[in-house]
DNA sequence: TGTACATCAGTGAACGCGCGTTCACTGATGTAC
DNA sequence: TGTACATCAGTGAACGCGCGTTCACTGATGTAC
């Protein structure tokens, strides 16, 4: 089979896989502009030259790492979104959605709120452009529903934003709540359900 | 008089103040992370270990950061909230109050946005803390709007959260903006005039 | 299938450098009388 | 006001350490015939 990766492209995948993989686990305790390439390699257990044949700096690495973390985050935006309208139920289970992905995904959501307002540039941008990229996605979707009549092109985006930003504002709620006690974590579940509601209340008389 | 300080005191409130002043240009293209000591008092032009007559780490200066920080988002917070109902041209205000803040003090908005989410444990605390305390606030302000009748405690805390979250937003959007054309400042400056007041319809009708 | 050569992911030694922290110090400022 | 002693902000040398990057290398995998 053709796409069937020779033995030293797939072990080379596998070590480039092993170095995202422990640089996110030690970017739970740190920033990336501190992150240390021999940090990585040690976690890793190759040499720290051995970093070269896949990244050109922590930077570059970094950049991976919100490719591989938005990548995750990519479908659980799209089913919130669709899920959010007014009726109560359904915008409890979009809460539900997004704690669930929290729980399956905590590292990547911490690395993308911590490094979406981060030291390092690049890494910013990218994160910059693909929430920009989430934004006009949810737009698309929020335009094909009916109560989008009437709205404007920019009151849809301005609306998308809103509801991009509201998600990653609940999420690291979420995920500071993730040690704490489950009464905490029903807390934050019921005021985060509540702005949602109060949003979609306001999409509601927008054009009253 | 009693409260004036000696030489001495003086002095080293001086020599504290330049190592904060450092601290936040430093601060400007990289994490609290990856911050170091030596960084630091050579920009200020003292030995190292003069710093250890101020603090104990970088996490305890930026601490003392945070403080600074917030100390001068204090009265911007209170005035936005206040200025913040329906009325079009009392949120535009509102919008104009953060952005001439952002440019006013761009370093401390960058500081807190940067590590609101960033690696050092203490220094998240100490801003999660002071934002807590200004949902307090708004808190009490909102109650005392005769629209807050109705409202239960945790729905004022809600309606609170979410004004504080979206004037960050809104203040790192204009961070952003900064080095921008003025036609993508003003672009920031009506997107985020919209979802104010988009939040302050639902609030109008939040008790239908 | 077998052979001869090319590729290239990972190695390991070496480098110069800046880091945080310790320590005993200095000399200006503060204080008691 | 003057003197003698205490305080303490800032100094500078020294330390051991981990950093990022370079380089020539090795040996398994890939390829051409």
């Amino acid at each position: 089979m053709s796409h069937t990766l020779g033995v030293r492209q797939a072990q080379k995948q596998k070590t480039r896989q092993s170095l995202l993989d422990a640089a996110l686990l030690l970017l739970e305790e740190q920033s990336l502009s501190s992150l240390g390439l021999r940090e990585v390699t040690r976690a890793v257990g190759v040499a720290p030259t051995a970093f070269y044949r896949h990244f050109r700096s922590t930077a570059d690495l970094g950049v991976a790492l919100v490719e591989e973390a938005l990548g995750s985050l990519h479908p659980m935006i799209r089913t919130t979104v669709t899920t959010a309208d007014t009726s109560a139920e359904r915008i409890t289970r979009a809460v539900e959605l997004i704690a669930g992905h929290v729980t399956a995904y905590p590292a990547h959501v911490r690395f993308i709120a911590r490094e979406r307002h981060g030291g390092v540039q690049p890494v910013r941008e990218a994160i910059r452009e693909q929430l920009g990229r989430f934004a006009e996605e949810v737009k698309a979707e929020l335009a094909r529903d009916a109560e989008a009549e009437g709205w404007s092109d920019d009151d849809l985006l301005m609306l998308s934003h809103l509801y991009v930003d509201q998600m990653l504002i609940t999420a690291s709620l979420f995920l500071e709540s993730l040690e704490a006690s489950p009464e905490e974590r029903e807390r934050v579940s019921r005021m985060a359900t509540r702005q949602m509601r109060l949003i979609s209340i306001g999409r509601h008389h927008w054009l009253d």
